[in-house]
DNA sequence: AAACCCCACAACCGCCTTAAA
DNA sequence: CTTTAAGGCGGTTGTGGGGTT
């Protein structure tokens, strides 16, 4: 072909779609001699007819040996919704914290498991993204309220007193991280982050949904854990 | 039985960043 | 400093299987 047309530089067609199992003993046969990267070589050294990106990828989503396989589990969902709303569509980062997950693996969730939800049902998704954020929020709190204890509780803040500011109705709901203690979040980009959790809780006290809200605070209390060892504390902490 | 639809996930594409030459 | 190759990332598309009509 490339002949019958003088394009005899063409080197390689690439192969593309699904792959077989001889190309992923091919490809793990590659790696096991000469290690995962420099993919571009693969074609050359190992015989097969994938460009190195395509190589990549399917090392990377698929046969490297530390994926996990198997469903996600709901403990991992949390994670992913607490992720994706902390991060959006970060999927890469979100997967740093997924130990054998990829971002696709995620990606791949989100859309199938939320997003579609989404198109036939915006409350169900509205639900599933106030959750996440309200969870992420009860835990910055939390774990802001630990912080300030143990700094010699010289400013006598407690979540009483966060709560209340919540609880105005006033406008003034811009937040003023001072009114909160000192250096916490310590960066700019972590203080952006709770000012819109603070934003976000002031929503979710908005929202005229009433049931929708006392689901999702319903479900607050019934946290497996956001983290073992802090659960015992964390469910004994009155938040309201 | 066959046509159609839907879902889950694998794979590709284009763009961007990084590192090496 | 510039160029280029490689890798990384997020969005999108393709594919196969199972269910429904």
């Amino acid at each position: 072909m490339a002949q019958q047309m003088g394009w005899e530089a063409v080197e390689h067609v690439w192969r593309k779609g699904p792959w077989t199992a001889e190309e992923d003993r091919l490809l793990i046969e590659y790696v096991k001699l000469y290690g995962d990267g420099r993919w571009n070589n693969v074609s050359r050294l190992a015989g097969l007819k994938r460009n190195g990106k395509s190589c990549r990828l399917r090392w990377v989503n698929y046969l490297r040996p530390d994926l996990k396989k198997g469903q996600i589990t709901p403990h991992e969902e949390r994670i992913i919704l607490d992720l994706h709303s902390r991060w959006g569509n970060r999927w890469s980062t979100i997967a740093r914290s997924l130990p054998g997950r990829t971002d696709n693996e995620i990606k791949n969730y989100w859309r199938t498991h939320f997003k579609k939800n989404g198109k036939t049902s915006s409350e169900r998704l509205k639900k599933s993204q106030a959750q996440a954020q309200a969870r992420l929020l009860k835990r910055q709190l939390f774990q802001f309220q630990q912080q300030q204890q143990q700094q010699q509780q010289e400013d006598h803040i407690d979540m009483k007193k966060i709560m209340s500011y919540f609880d105005k109705e006033s406008d003034d709901r811009s937040p003023s991280f001072t009114q909160f203690g000192q250096e916490y979040p310590s960066t700019t980009d972590e203080q952006g982050f709770l000012s819109s959790l603070i934003n976000g809780y002031a929503n979710l006290a908005d929202t005229s949904n009433e049931d929708m809200t006392i689901s999702i605070w319903d479900d607050l209390w019934n946290l497996d854990d956001f983290r073992g060892n802090n659960r015992a504390n964390f469910q004994h902490t009155n938040f309201y």
